[in-house]
DNA sequence: CTGATAATTTTGTCAGACAATCAATGAGAA
DNA sequence: TTCTCATTGATTGTCTGACAAAATTATCAG
């Protein structure tokens, strides 16, 4: 990943590059499938195309952006059929996490319970940003509370591939708020160390946001590779 | 992954050296926690310092180099943490590529069951190297069928990681014949179409190489980072 | 032998260059 | 007019050479 654990040093410059390439993502500046050029960045951030590139490799691998040699790089833009093949990966790991993660939160279940009874204000109040930001947090604290570095690198790389997708759907689709019933389901299994149970709630819960992903219209997605 | 589909334009200077790095990890000439520096390859092969560079870049995000900052990269080692953390990650998504790959196989097992058949002669014949590879198409089979080509790269990054240490194991352990059970196993629960034992038995096959991997002795093993 | 300092190596980044390839454009053919 | 194909322009892949910062190694004093 490109966020490490200690961020003391001075950044150095690629790792500027690639952040003002996320923030300008995250952003919406830089739309999925987007075209982005070496010389828009050497000459807007004054910096050689050596450190331009290796930041374009840098968040190809994060799964941010998509290269193709010898047309550049875009805003990774996944087809229905990429989505479904990420979904079924995440599902598992997903399930992975909450299973590794159990112990810990059911030995101390504080931040999750505190964490719930946030998501369930931002559901009853109607706030999406909100709810949206605590989904995130929800998601990642299995992830922190899993202890393997690797599952989490690797399930952040899917997550950068989706921002956009997720993003849509946290903006259009008020269904997303029902999704909270599978959070709370899945807190009352972690509390109730019911491992079974919680490994099916993730699962599921996993599965409506792909569905939910899914019905958005045509124009999110690229088109598929193989007709 | 570096390898493609299609291979036929004439491969770019950075696949040449990554190819190179490539087989000399595979052939031994380069070990785990060896430190490979751009000069020797600007070198040695007659290449700019960008193609080297950009070659280790691609096989760090392919999991066979390390890269730390101003210290160059080296053949990855794993610390017995991060093998442990591979494989519960490796677990999940080849339980999840049987289960993908099962309905497939299941409607066309010949393929499959002509591989358990060179896998138990080798297996008799007490050939470690043919049995090596016929375990490794195996796996691969499975990858193949389930047709989501982000696990198939999931996995093979993971697969690179261990690729020392599955060698050594297969080298060291007389004990990996006795893998051979779980092939059978989980081809007998193939063609009966038995999900659940499918998956029961590709996680106990797991599980099994993680164990013997861990009996490997500690010099096979990166210094553990945090203690 | 130990620790501090200097010399050497190596990486990170820059600048400029050129050929190969891709994208767009316009001319000519149907 | 519309389609095809060659020309043009832009962009990427790669090379060369350079330099400062960081790391490694060698050197030397205590």
């Amino acid at each position: 990943m490109t966020a490490t654990v200690q961020e003391t040093d001075s950044p150095s410059t690629v790792e500027t590059v690639a952040d003002a390439i996320t923030a300008a993502v995250r952003g919406g500046r830089l739309v999925p499938g987007q075209r982005l050029t070496e010389s828009e960045f050497t000459g807007r951030l004054g910096v050689s195309r050596s450190s331009v590139r290796e930041a374009f490799r840098r968040l190809t691998a994060d799964g941010l952006l998509a290269a193709e040699p010898h047309r550049g790089v875009t805003v990774r833009q996944l087809s229905r059929r990429e989505v479904d093949n990420l979904f079924e990966v995440r599902g598992a790991l997903e399930a992975l996490a909450v299973q590794l993660a159990l112990p810990a939160l059911n030995a101390a279940p504080a931040p999750l319970l505190a964490l719930q009874a946030e998501l369930d204000a931002a559901a009853g109040a109607g706030e999406m940003n909100r709810f949206s930001e605590l989904n995130g947090r929800f998601h990642r604290m299995f992830r922190l509370y899993a202890e393997n570095p690797l599952l989490d690198e690797t399930l952040t790389r899917l997550s950068n591939s989706l921002y956009w997708l997720q993003f849509r759907v946290l903006v259009d689709r008020a269904e997303v708020f029902e999704t909270n019933r599978h959070h709370q389901l899945l807190t009352a299994c972690i509390t109730a160390d019911d491992a079974a149970g919680a490994d099916a709630a993730m699962r599921e819960h996993v599965e409506t946001a792909r569905r939910l992903i899914q019905s958005l219209p045509d124009d999110h997605f690229a088109p598929a590779a193989h007709p």
